[in-house]
DNA sequence: CTATCATGATAGCATTACTATCATTTTTAA
DNA sequence: TTAAAAATGATAGTAATGCTATCATGATAG
């Protein structure tokens, strides 16, 4: 059993230490890879679980709390494998080209953690995760450290980045990019054919190739310029 | 005075025929901009222009279609300006330079719409328009043809990308990728500063940049291995 | 075995998203 | 000029949503 240590901040109770806060967790993944993130409710989760509107709300202050701890679950699972996986890389390059194929591929189910279905919550991601940024709010819980997972990850990437080449001045942007990118191609690909070229059959193979000529280009032709 | 014309689905009324039709697209603009989205209602929209709920819906269906709206009209009005501006330059990678330059610079208000303040609808489009895209109806709403200007916007891009690298296999994706990541790098840099580098002081100066040296890399890049 | 804590059950309230109806004003066309 | 038609205003109402409050019940921990 792994453990995922996701911010207090997005939980009034944690979810993690009671077989009710398992459920919550387990069924609000399904109902929100299922339902879409506006049409979910908590009336819905409750009853899907057998439970009732205030017990949910005695775990999580709202859905958008809900989401942000689904999502900062995900960056967190996220990064911690891709430690674990370059971890024993030296050479940058090589490293940086296992990182975007991690980040590309499609996530398998996590035997560490039987109540998640990490596809499911890939899926959120995908569809969702934009939302929780692009509200009025979207300082104060950067502040509050909603975010803190994507933010390490994002970090963890540029610097990546920035082994294979030291005078890049972009590195967060490119790192930001490529991240938020994945899941726009993606969501693309499936959704709105006409704006992406990636083969439907082999998404994910064309989508990193795309990816990482980006990124690769990008840091080489920079280093060019400059020596 | 010029002329905008955005696809008939998305009001019931064409607001562009009425005092009132135009009350109302004026005053959402500078609403959804205010409050953003998610606060924005009818119901106060109605109270700002002094009519009611129920006129309001007389135009259009749902705040969403309003929003759908809005946005067509954006990626019509800059698509439009986009052909113009380059209508006249014959060096392809003098066009794109100029396509990327453009596309980075914040706009300024068109005297020829009067009653549409650009600066708030691009304020709008940066932080809103992606949740236009990211619904469970999103494709049904591609098929209706709510996203044509910016499909068709995305075309000419990458179309311009082509005239640079013809060999390039994923046109639709570098030019889908660089419309969005402009936002989304406008975006960070004012509200989540730590995922980027680019300069609070001249932030499009450094998004110009930062983009055209990823998206000339990658052609020219691309270029070098096929010949 | 009792005090505490987690959950269930139920009720209720304010806001939102929308529809319906009818009165009034404005426009248009004979 | 006037009657019909169209646009808007005024008002009401309904269902769903988001959230809070209260009290009962059942588990469990000291």
């Amino acid at each position: 059993m792994g453990t995922i240590i996701v911010s207090e901040k997005c939980y009034l109770k944690d979810p993690t230490q009671t077989k009710l806060g398992e459920r919550i967790i387990s069924a609000s993944i399904q109902l929100i890879a299922e339902l879409g993130f506006e049409r979910f409710t908590f009336k819905r989760l409750a009853i899907k679980i057998s439970s009732t509107e205030a017990s949910v709300y005695r775990y999580f202050e709202n859905k958008h709390k809900l989401l942000l701890y689904l999502i900062a679950w995900y960056w967190t699972w996220v990064k911690h494998r891709m430690v674990l996986l370059t971890s024993n890389i030296t050479d940058p390059t090589e490293r940086l080209q296992c990182i975007i194929k991690n980040l590309c591929e499609g996530v398998v189910a996590d035997p560490n953690f039987a109540h998640i279905n990490e596809v499911d919550l890939q899926t959120i991601v995908i569809a969702e995760s934009i939302k929780t940024l692009h509200t009025k709010e979207v300082e104060a819980d950067v502040k509050d450290g909603y975010f803190v997972a994507l933010k390490e990850l994002t970090e963890f990437v540029a610097q990546s980045m920035l082994d294979i080449n030291p005078k890049y001045p972009f590195g967060n942007n490119l790192a930001a990019m490529l991240i938020d990118n994945i899941h726009e191609q993606k969501f693309n690909t499936l959704h709105f054919k006409s704006l992406s070229d990636l083969s439907i059959r082999k998404t994910e193979e064309d989508l990193q190739l795309f990816l990482s000529s980006v990124v690769f280009s990008t840091l080489n032709n920079h280093n060019e310029k400059n020596t």
